[in-house]
DNA sequence: CCTCCGAAGTAAGCATCGCTTACATGCCCA
DNA sequence: TGGGCATGTAAGCGATGCTTACTTCGGAGG
């Protein structure tokens, strides 16, 4: 029998007694379950039915069904932290309020695509957030990329006279917002269709950054332009 | 589903076999429960207990937990209306956007007075929110009552340029917003402490309101007024 | 190379859950 | 007065989260 070089072993044969990797198969179940059905749908036996082991087996590597949930979580940030990055990676302007609807793009991208995955991101209540270095971590760097975006706005004598925190909290509160709004269901009225979603919650952001801005009309242009 | 014309039983004595009014009891116990603990700590067999009936006898008056978690939803939806309603009442300003904040204010008051349970009115996911008359109304309500409000505020001129249906879209996810990050827990970090969540959800709604106002200095001398 | 220890699996079981079925009760009306 | 039907009970099914006691096996130390 061919043994691993050095490095870890893989369930590569029909399975050996041990997984080799069962904390990422149950979280990798978990998310799939997620996507297809919903965080309710989500039953640690259920994952470990697809990872392959006894329905005792998590527990070796979850303390509870929450910290399985907080590891999918965790995931769920890694993934919205990266939608973002990509969008501000690939906006060409230095502008800060065009770099900040490339934020929000990102944020909605990845909300539209994963709702149900983004419902477990933003639930503080049912995972363990302030105990998941990684959650504090991603969810911080989303906001501080926020922050520094208004503060050199601010500084570049972008913005109309604001109080920046108030500013701040209303652009995470109306992205919040939108983004929950979408995944809780309240897009299937006469005045916003499900279709139309994503263009009247990119349509309501941009709205709110034009109006901050102390020329909206060199904004757009800006817009228009990247 | 003929309603009795006159009086109904009322279960006066110990309890008979037959409770009486079952259903409302059991909605006031599921209530309690989800203001005690979260709906995900609502459990039909808990409520029955406190109702004093067997388990399976709830499911003589809801086909299942989801109806009675509607029911639910319905009684914190009329609550969120008649709170708004009342701040209205108390308005003796007609300024529009003076009344459209106290709308807010009703809505933020009942949300932050009964955050578990509104989360569940807010989750259309878990709730056959379509399928009741109730919740559509009462929903429809607060949504007609806010879009008249900038109806006339565009009719007596004190809005600034805008598109109607992009700020209106604006304030309901602004609020909605707001109210969700204070429910989903997103209010314990050092720049929002749980204890000036308040203070800043009504902060960042009325900055937004005076960003709309053509003349913003009358309005808040209006607001002051009120 | 062997041995043994502990991490990581299994099997079985507990209490509870949502929901159903078969039966019991008693109010209202003919 | 008697019967029908809404409403209750009791018991049970399959599933869940999680625990306990036992088993397996990979890798470090002698």
């Amino acid at each position: 029998m061919a043994v691993a070089p050095g490095t870890r072993r893989k369930p590569a044969e029909p399975r050996a007694y041990h997984h080799g990797a069962l904390r990422n198969a149950m979280i990798a179940a978990a998310v799939a379950l997620v996507e297809g059905g919903g965080a309710e749908s989500v039953t640690v036996r259920e994952a470990a039915r697809r990872a392959g082991v006894s329905s005792g087996a998590p527990f070796r590597h979850f303390a509870s069904k929450g910290a399985l949930m907080t590891a999918v979580a965790e995931e769920g940030m890694a993934k919205l932290r990266a939608s973002i990055a990509g969008k501000l990676a690939a906006c060409a302007s230095e502008h800060p309020l065009v770099r900040l609807l490339a934020v929000g793009d990102g944020y909605f991208a990845w909300a539209i695509a994963h709702p149900t995955h983004y419902r477990v991101v933003g639930d503080r209540t049912q995972i363990d957030f302030w105990g998941s270095e990684a959650l504090v971590r991603d969810n911080g760097w989303i906001r501080s990329e926020m922050l520094a975006l208004f503060a050199r706005a601010e500084k570049d004598k972008l913005l109309r006279p604001c109080d920046l925190r108030v500013v701040h909290l209303q652009c995470r509160a109306l992205a919040y917002g939108l983004a929950r709004m979408l995944v809780d269901g309240h897009f299937r009225e006469f005045d916003v269709s499900a279709k139309a979603a994503p263009d009247a919650m990119r349509g309501a952001l941009r709205a709110f950054v034009l109006s901050l801005a102390r020329d909206s009309a060199a904004l757009t242009k800006a817009l228009d332009a990247a």
